[in-house]
RNA sequence: GGGCCUAUAGCUCAGUCGGUAGAGCUGCGGACUUUUAAUCCGUCGGUCGUGGGUUCGAUCCCCACUGGGCCCA
């Protein structure tokens, strides 16, 4: 150690405020001042080999050490040595541990390939080993050397230059622990990406989700597309939206809910089959599987049904899993192995009348069972009235029953006005919260996903009514293990049909209610130049990415969830 | 919107049946040429989320608020 390398101690009185922050930054920065004294930059950008060597990945490098490994994953320095050669070698990363014995040191090197420790020695360095002085764990430094392993069997860079490349004047979190407050990671997301690697990897499946998504799209022949996220008027779906303002213009918007009838107008122009894969504004409460802006995918397809998309959902899904496991594979593989659901087999397809009825059978309730033998509809006439007088008597007949939302489902029915949206009040209830546990393959350990399909017309204001049925739609939601994922039909495109259901929508707005759609004449005037048969498809790849990762929360696959403003910054 | 839980050092956490607080890691000083959460010696670091109330005295008890988490709508 020489007198340049030493750093004179911060009394604790000098520093600013004291804290133990300040006085981590303020040492920092003294390591930094150091560095410029000797006329160098902490926060460099010539980074580029000097000693003649290449510039390589850590990945990379790794790869040329790989004839040296052993059984057990260790590396023998003379074997090394004979199969990376005597190459040097030019890394860069940040230091995410340091361990130094005196004169040698063990820094650990990250880049975005990949992980290798630096054995930093006196004997190769010489007076520069005490620039090691001035460089902390969380700094970036490059380092030439050559590959070699540690007497541990660590593969190891043996530099002959080190030098800081950007100082950083925070320290990472805690090795062992890392950052666990869910508070901070998602403030801080930058900090929880370098301190939980499995982090990283999340969004490093997202990607490949999104590319596998519209490789599989424009494999089956369709045009990736943008349409406007400010609307003037609201539609498309049904939710509050965000509202906004040009002010040249002085015309007041909102952000979409949903790109849904622009792409339909794609079909009237002749494009056939489009998909978008773009951002959504709700103004809705905030939970773990909502956020108030996500990414959804919506494609239409001209000539198909909505039975075409649930063979075509099934393998955009298994192709995607497949294409994120290829990338990924060890850590898709302990993904796969934590879902609580399987892909593998063909999916469950249920009318919501059948799966009301057979939800109803399950309940064990004398009555229910009696009404659902004519199916969904004959419970609805059983609770058509209200039921509120029997519920002690009916929660008693099974563990089922005693597990249902009585409160909630009693309410939900007295808001029905007909009987299809009573149908859906039943599914919702008795049928849905179910799903995971009544649809499981033969061994019974995981469950399968689960077509719900032929909704009610009322609760389906786009969606094509069925022709041998009409008060119901072609139209399918897809759950996997209970939660929706994706919602689908078979498109209205009769004009007058359309501009009846923007009627009642807009009724409803009269009346009160905040998630409804606008009248959109221009959507109409559209649909009468004529838009071919068609089904379409919606998505919310945020919930995809989260069932394929197993992440519990949407904010664990959204980089910067929403957050209420931090206080005191 | 309702219920439950939570907030103590930069990070991860103890603790005080009410008498203004501790540990490990981090930081700083020192020793150490094969570490893997290195080790060893010394040392710095806190308006105990915010505002009220009770009390001689509150980080602790009570109330409200704020942030966050989980469950439900």
């Amino acid at each position: 150690m020489t007198d340049e390398g030493r750093v004179t101690q911060v009394p604790a009185t000098d520093r600013e405020g004291g804290s133990a922050e300040d006085a981590i930054i303020q040492a920092r920065r003294a390591k930094a001042a150091h560095v410029r004294e000797r006329r160098e930059n902490p926060f460099a950008n010539d980074v580029r080999p000097r000693l003649g060597s290449r510039t390589i990945d850590i990945a990379d490098a790794r790869a040329l050490g790989d004839a040296a490994r052993d059984a057990s994953g260790r590396y023998d320095e003379t074997r090394v040595r004979e199969a990376a050669g005597a190459d040097l070698l030019h890394v860069r990363g940040r230091v995410i541990a340091l361990r130094s014995t005196g004169g040698l040191s063990f820094l650990r090197l990250r880049d975005r390939t990949g992980e290798v420790q630096l054995l930093v020695s006196q004997d190769a360095l010489g007076e520069d080993y005490a620039r090691l002085q001035d460089i902390d764990v969380a700094d970036f430094v490059e380092a030439e050397g050559t590959l070699t392993a540690s007497k541990r069997g660590e593969l190891s860079i043996d530099p002959r230059r080190l030098r800081l490349v950007t100082k950083a004047y925070r320290p990472l979190p805690e090795k062992w622990h890392g950052l666990t407050d869910v508070e901070l990671r998602y403030r801080q997301r930058y900090v929880d990406l370098v301190a939980n690697p499995p982090v990283a990897d999340v969004f490093r499946a997202r990607s490949h989700v999104v590319r596998a998504t519209r490789a599989i799209l424009d494999a089956h022949g369709f045009l990736e597309v943008e349409t406007p996220t400010m609307h003037t008027l609201v539609g498309g779906a049904a939710a509050r939206p965000f509202e906004t303002h040009h002010n040249a213009l002085d015309m007041h918007l909102y952000m979409r809910i949903a790109p849904e009838l622009y792409l339909k107008r794609l079909l009237v122009g002749g494009l056939e089959r489009v998909y978008e894969i773009g951002r959504c504004y709700r103004n809705e409460g905030i939970s773990t599987r909502h956020n108030p802006e996500f990414t959804m995918l919506e494609f239409y397809q001209a000539y198909a049904t909505y039975t075409d998309l649930m063979d075509f959902t099934e393998v955009l899904l298994r192709g995607v899993d497949a294409r994120l496991a290829e990338a990924m594979p060890s850590t898709h593989a302990l993904w796969k192995e934590a879902r609580p659901f399987t892909l593998e087999q063909p999916f469950v397809r249920v009318p919501m009348e059948r799966a009301v009825a057979a939800a109803a059978e399950r309940t064990a309730i004398p009555t229910w069972v009696a009404a659902a033998a004519a199916g969904g509809m004959g419970l609805v006439a059983l609770l058509r009235d209200d039921f509120g007088a029997s519920i002690k008597e009916w929660a008693k007949s099974s563990p089922r029953a005693k597990a249902l939302d009585w409160g909630n489902f009693r309410k939900g029915l007295a808001k029905c006005d007909s009987d299809g949206e009573r149908l859906f009040a039943c599914y919702e209830y008795l049928a849905e919260p179910f799903l995971s546990g009544d649809y499981r393959t033969d061994d019974g350990k995981r469950s399968v996903p689960v077509f719900v399909t032929d909704y009610p017309f009322e609760i389906s204001p786009l969606a094509r009514r069925s022709d041998a049925q009409p008060e119901l739609t072609d139209r399918f939601e897809l759950f996997v293990d209970g939660r929706e994922l994706c919602n689908a039909f078979s498109e209205l495109n009769d004009p007058d049909d359309q501009a009846s259901r923007f009627e009642a929508q807009v009724a409803r707005k009269v009346r009160g209610d905040e998630e409804t759609m606008d009248y959109d004449g221009d959507y109409i005037r559209a649909l009468e130049q004529g838009m071919p048969p068609a089904a379409g498809f919606g998505m919310g790849m945020d919930r995809l990415v989260m069932m394929l990762t197993h992440s519990a929360s949407i904010r664990d696959v959204i980089l910067f969830p929403l957050l209420r403003p931090e206080s005191g910054t």
